[in-house]
RNA sequence: GCCGAAGUAGCUCAGCUGGUAGAGCAGCUGAUUUGUAAUCAGCUGGUCGGGGGUUCGAGUCCCUUCUUCGGCUCCA
């Protein structure tokens, strides 16, 4: 007899050898319908595996993100196999889970699928799914794995198994489709009752761009119909929320081919927008001990060989800009440190001086890949929201603390709540790639591991994420789309430093090197307003908003007295504009509705009267009757209480 | 840069197997002077992304190029 450990904590006795899938029938026939595996231990196994010991035990159903996981990885196995009998000869490489869905990558031997022949899999996937195959485990040798893929002359699954050890393998097979894997897997095909296949993309095998392209299959499938449609639906939600959309829709920014790609035009509400994060990041700065700088947007080609980006970048970077003098060469800049070293070395610093923070709303040029450019969030030219700490070693701490607070005190003002911060260390195998020495390296990173300790961050690391001078520690918030994009970043530099030869003179008289950090609590403007506009969706904070009212007449009639309206309201520092349209005042409401406006100020006969306004909020409908002052107050308070709540929270 | 898809009016889109472009919204003009999510009528607006080719004839077929989209790679 074993003793099975549930998680509620009682204790049941069972026959050695019994799987979980019977452990959940002995507690209820429902329970064990909606089994999808089951973790054992700390492992997840099939719901059918024989359990022999003592052992914790967690049945895993469709509402765990493990068992959805589970189902995931089994129906990537599902469309392997529809797609080998629907394209006879193709070679399966791998087909993990992910968080909404799967994929696999399959060589297709030349064929070419489209999204034309989506539905086609889709039907073959149902079609298996209903046949209700046993997903079987099977343990075998190293050897034998090598001889069965062998001969099926899969060169993939034979450079997989190349890393794997002898008795750890496993194969899978539902159907007539055997795969190399560590499972674990659903019981059967069955629970599989809705297909979807989102789309496909080239992807290159093992990542690497010097090996052949393969083609990655997307797709996501549910135990319900019903919850493929409500994810579909939850899909054209999130497009409604992209800010490419909306950004053109709300007129804040535009590009244009002539311009040239990645180079946003940013509209005058969006500029304005802008212009508010800036006054926002620059009131904060100042609290902070941060001075401003401002530096010129190109630099003479030697800046940057002494910074080794010239080195690193050059011949990726727009190329050097000529000048009648032979010779000269300036370089667009991709990043404004080096220009703030110079500042830095432009007088003699003691160590009272410690730390210098210059800051400033710095425009870079970088040359990103054609296929990498992305609306707001991936451009060619872009605003940081940079600044660099010069600081002695033993303040490195402090002041990477007082950053992390400054990022989570714009987190917490924009309702930022869901990211990850990412401890961005050196990947240890491939050394050459970063400049600077193996001492410095550690110190660095010994500094980011523990403030964001201190801070209290939740945090992940990732090996080789690191820049190429210095470890980091980056903010990472998704879109609407889920796309992970990194925004605030905080940098460790122990090289630039040095290769500018900054100093500064200590208590000791002697010259000592400073410390550098680089951080941008936005990251890019840019970007930061992307992820913005798709988190409110495009329903921006009262004070952000580019126009927070506007004045609706009843008639033309009533357009003078709107205009001493507004002009009330602009002199008490509010924004917003008439819309005198000669329209029905249902049309104006539905059009400022959907233009996202707060407030609507509606204004006729008897607000005239009365010398008020009627008072529409957005989403809300009527809300009352104001006068121009009390309507200033109103709003007054609500971007304060906003503030307070979130940066309280 | 790589794999795949797409580009028709300011915006959203229609245009079957080739027969020389169409709607709604927006805009303009006029009528209406309006009370809480679309007033009516008229008008303007497109070298169908660019270039080349096939054809009597190309938005439609072919080639090429640019841009955009989904990924991959990259991201100082």
């Amino acid at each position: 007899m074993i003793k099975i450990t549930l998680p509620d904590g009682s204790v049941r006795d069972y026959e050695s050898g019994t799987s979980s899938m019977q452990i959940a029938l002995s507690i209820s026939e429902g329970l064990a319908r909606n089994v999808l595996a089951a973790k054992v231990n700390d492992e997840v196994w099939d719901a059918s595996r024989p359990i022999t010991n003592d052992s914790r035990l967690q049945l895993l159903t469709w509402n765990d993100a493990l068992g959805k996981k589970t189902l995931w990885h089994s129906s990537a196995h599902l469309m392997a196999e529809a797609l080998e009998s629907l394209y006879p000869g193709i070679k399966f490489w791998v087909g993990p889970p992910l968080e909404n869905g799967f994929y696999y990558d399959v060589d297709l031997n030349g064929q070419v699928l489209t999204p034309a022949d989506f539905e086609k899999i889709e039907q073959k996937m149902l079609e298996l799914a209903k046949q209700n195959n046993v997903y079987v485990r099977k343990e075998i040798s190293k050897k034998e794995a090598i001889s069965y893929f062998s001969e099926k002359g899969d060169e993939y699954k034979l450079d997989l198994l190349e890393r794997l050890e002898d008795g750890n393998i496993t194969l899978y097979s539902q159907g007539n489709f055997t795969d190399l894997c560590r499972g674990p897997h659903i019981p059967n095909t069955g629970f599989i009752k809705a297909a979807k296949i989102l789309n496909i993309a080239g992807a290159y095998w093992k990542g690497d761009e010097k090996n052949k392209m393969l083609t990655r299959v997307y797709g996501i499938t549910f135990p319900k119909d019903k919850e493929l449609k409500e994810y579909l639906t939850l899909l054209e939600e999130a497009k409604k929320r992209d800010h490419r959309k909306l950004g053109k829709e709300l007129e804040l920014f535009t590009f244009s081919e002539k311009v040239g790609m990645g180079l946003p035009l940013w509209l005058p509400k969006g500029a304005m927008l802008r212009e508010r994060l800036i006054n926002f990041m620059q009131k904060a700065q100042t609290k902070a001990g941060y001075v401003p700088v401002v530096t010129p947007h190109i630099a003479q080609k030697e800046l940057y060989v002494c910074s080794g980006h010239y080195e690193k970048y050059g011949k990726d970077s727009f190329q050097p800009i000529k000048t009648p003098q032979e010779g000269e060469e300036f370089f667009l800049k991709p990043m404004n440190c080096p220009h703030h070293c110079e500042i830095y070395k432009s007088s003699p610093k003691s160590y009272k001086d410690l730390p210098m923070r210059y800051a400033e709303f710095g425009t870079v040029y970088r040359y990103e890949q054609h296929g990498e450019l992305h609306g707001l969030t991936r451009v060619r030219g872009f605003t940081q929201d940079d600044a660099h700490l010069f600081c002695r070693p033993d303040q490195v701490k402090e002041e990477f603390c007082k950053v992390i607070d400054l990022v989570l005190h714009v987190f917490n003002a924009l309702d930022f709540k869901d990211y990850t911060a990412q401890i961005s260390l050196r990947d240890p195998e491939n050394a050459s790639k970063y400049i600077g020495s193996d001492e410095n390296w550690k110190l660095a990173e010994q500094a980011i591991i523990e403030s964001a300790a201190e801070k209290g961050l939740r945090t992940v690391v990732e090996l080789g994420e690191a820049a190429f001078y210095g470890p980091k520690l980056d903010f990472m918030v998704k879109d609407a789309l889920g796309r992970k994009w990194q925004l605030g970043t905080i940098q460790v530099d122990y090289n630039l430093p040095e290769r500018f030869e900054l100093e500064y003179t200590g208590s000791d008289n002697q010259k000592h090197r400073p410390v550098m950090i680089h951080r941008a609590p936005f990251g890019s403007l840019e970007r930061f307003i992307a992820v913005l506009i798709e988190h409110c969706g495009g329903n921006f904070p009262l004070w952000l908003t580019p126009d927070q009212f506007a004045i609706l007449p009843i008639s033309e009639r009533f357009n003078e007295y709107a205009k001493k309206v507004l002009d009330e309201l602009t002199a008490m520092d509010l924004r917003g504009f008439i819309d005198d349209r000669n329209e029905k005042i249902g049309k104006k409401i539905r059009d400022q509705e959907i233009g996202k406006l707060p407030f609507m100020l509606i204004v006729g006969e008897k607000e005239e009267a009365e010398q008020k306004v009627s008072l529409r909020a957005r989403g809300k409908g009527d809300i009352g009757s104001f006068s121009t002052g009390d309507f200033v107050k109103y709003v007054q308070q609500m971007i304060e209480s906003d503030f307070n709540q979130k940066l309280n929270a």
